[in-house]
DNA sequence: GTCGGATATTAGGATACCCTAAGCCAGCAG
DNA sequence: CTGCTGGCTTAGGGTATCCTAATATCCGAC
């Protein structure tokens, strides 16, 4: 396979570029130059460079005024990353009792510090869970990740059944509150109303008499499967 | 107390020099530029650049060809590292199944990397140890550390009964072979033999019956406390 | 089809580390 | 008390990453 191998390990820069490259170009299109800089709290200027250095390393592709994309080898790197990130966040909330909302600042500063003989441990000890605490999907050792197709309860129809999958912030104050209205992943829905111009969903909860009216913003952070009709566990 | 406070955060760079520097002058002298350099694998002048910076940090003292010691701000930062290094050991050999000679590297990378809410979390899941896999005093949270006066296996007397306390070397092949004999922290040993001229020490192990033979190299990494009559167990 | 603004890149500079080569100094040998 | 020499420091560079200011490009509005 490899000519000649042995690359440099990646630095913690290059690691944290291609995740957020991989995530803003997953819907297939090219990561901007902007929204790479905006993920990362950076100038855009400094992602200039970055792109540069890691185009000629093999990992991305850039066309200049567009986007960079990954090459297969950059997803390898981003994917891997992924998977340490979230191994880490199921490790620390199950075994050493962190709450989801502080998980990922923990995480995102030691998945860059690990061996992957410890992630492996990690994942051994947990019995190689599927996904993580705010619920999206591990990568497998081998980097298979599972593609799910979710629907956000800001655009879910009025009077569908649904279960909560994935809760795609990683904003804490925002975890903390939709933890504590029980719109955490795993929660059966069922949406109830909508008001318009961009308004506040209502939603059902199972096991809850009360209703939950969630505005627009949250909403859009709660990716939910169709037909949540029976709680099926997941790992 | 502190009048501004909120310096930045130390590099790895930083955290591991004071660490090295701790150790080279913990029994009250100066650390030389040339043996912190051999114990970071560095060049003297890269060392000489660092402890510039060091100190103009307020981190530690120099004398100009002399050598460095701690402040009690650097000494704080080091006692700092050394209870994340040897708690995340302890953490990883006891939870994760780390053996004591590959548990180091990992805890090497980790300790820069995790907060101290991870290192107190994870001590208070092992009932806060007192000491790591290779008998070394963990700094307490408040940073009070163990001093033990320990002798070298290499110069205890002929006929001493003596129980094993440290290991004092981190190289995985010298840490397999020691404990391969039995030679770990806890064990119970009776001087029976040393030969002149630097020869080897040969000691009789509680337990069993077979003699063991350790050449000065070895025998100088074993930290023993004289009179082991009755095995007292260590947290 | 041109213009202007948003977006991207290049230019130029800073910091933190590391290195090799060259120069300096303290203390011991005589 | 004088030099030698090993250890230390200074000089001069290199890489990686970030920044601000200036420039270039693209594209939709007109
Ligand atoms: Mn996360
Ligand atoms: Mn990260
Ligand atoms: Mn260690
Ligand atoms: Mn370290």
């Amino acid at each position: 396979m490899h000519a000649l191998a042995h690359e440099a390990p990646l630095t913690r820069s290059v690691e944290d570029y291609l995740k957020v490259i991989y995530h803003l170009s997953s819907q297939g299109g090219f990561a901007a130059t902007s929204d790479i800089a905006a993920m990362l709290d950076l100038a855009p200027p400094s992602v200039s460079g970055m792109v540069k250095r890691l185009s000629e390393a093999g990992l991305i592709e850039h066309v200049p005024y567009r986007g960079v994309q990954l090459t297969a080898q950059g997803r390898r790197a981003a994917l891997r990353m992924i998977r340490r990130h979230r191994v880490l966040e199921t490790y620390l909330t199950q075994q050493l009792g962190y709450d989801w909302d502080g998980v990922h600042a923990e995480a995102e500063r030691m998945e860059h510090a690990v061996s992957d003989d410890l992630i492996e441990r990690m994942a051994g000890a947990l019995g190689d869970p599927r996904y993580d605490p705010h619920g999206e999907p591990i990568p497998t050792a081998a980097l298979e990740i599972e593609e799910a197709e979710l629907v956000r309860l800001s655009e879910a129809a009025v009077g569908q059944a649904l279960e909560l999958r994935e809760v795609a912030t990683q904003d804490p104050a925002r975890l903390r509150y939709l933890a504590e209205q029980g719109l955490t992943p795993g929660a059966q829905l069922v949406v109830t109303d909508r008001q318009p111009f961009n308004g506040p969903t209502t939603v059902q909860l199972r096991g809850s008499s009360a209703a939950r009216v969630v505005g627009q913003e949250l909403a859009r952070l709660l990716l939910c499967r169709p037909g949540g009709g029976d709680g099926d566990a997941r790992a």
